[in-house]
DNA sequence: CACTTATGTTAGCACAAACTAACATGCTTG
DNA sequence: CAAGCATGTTAGTTTGTGCTAACATAAGTG
């Protein structure tokens, strides 16, 4: 069962609204992604379904270990990737909107040569001002 | 009418099938792409509909100018894109499948930053070793 | 000429992922 | 208590984009 980009888009938007510790209900999930609440309740019960999510009486959603696994690799790139478009000199609206996209369809290879790249690139900086 | 990804990986396919010279028939392009024959037709009827291709009476597609425009805009961006990550050192299988992706989702300004950053970062190798 | 093969097309299907309309349900409040 | 509001759900629709089955047509070949 390959997971879709709206899957992960959902499980990164659980993550993030449930980083200041309130609970996440659906409705705030919808206006985070500026979805309608049908269809957020729709891709909860189908994430539920999955095994990424659970939802207990109040309605309540929160990340299983798996959910949170995906949610928390796409944070990660999320981060990096308009960090990186920031810092390029993109405007960070559309940085930020561009990570959004670019963050489900890279490969981890791809990935983890860009952060590799950064690193090594803020190092040489470091080491010409020291 | 805002184009589609499809719609940009069938022209950036028909550019780079032209540019050997040879004409560019449907049979050709659902080749290139792995998509079956009728989905190749579907989509080039949609094309030419959208004014982005124009095809003969012996099946022949020739993009127009705006078609030709986007195809451009997406064969540069794949090229840059993947010729980028096979430098930091990707694998070229990942590196291309990553680029036919990421090309859709990068808006034009993220592009020329990378673009840029690039070319910066080239020029500062060039006199590390001048 | 009859057959096969290559190519293109049409019709209909599948699936993901959004939407609206309509309804259920429970809380708040005049 | 009755009305309204917030929230969630179900059903049915839309759109994009692929597929297979079936057929049309032209070209080559025994």
């Amino acid at each position: 069962m390959k997971i879709q980009e709206s899957a992960e888009n959902y499980l990164e938007a659980i993550l993030m609204l449930g980083r200041s510790g309130a609970p996440v209900r659906s409705v705030d999930i919808a206006e985070e992604l500026g979805f309608s609440r049908p269809s957020v309740s729709v891709a909860m019960k189908n994430l539920r379904a999955a095994g990424h999510v659970e939802i207990d009486a109040e309605g309540y959603v929160t990340l299983t270990e798996r959910g949170c696994e995906i949610a928390q690799t796409m944070y990660e790139r999320h981060v990096l990737i308009s960090d990186w478009l920031i810092f390029l000199g993109v405007e960070r609206g559309a940085a930020v909107r561009d990570a959004c996209r670019l963050e489900h369809y890279m490969s981890e290879e791809s990935f983890l040569a860009i952060k590799r790249h950064i690193e090594n690139w803020k190092s040489e900086i470091y080491q010409q001002r020291s």
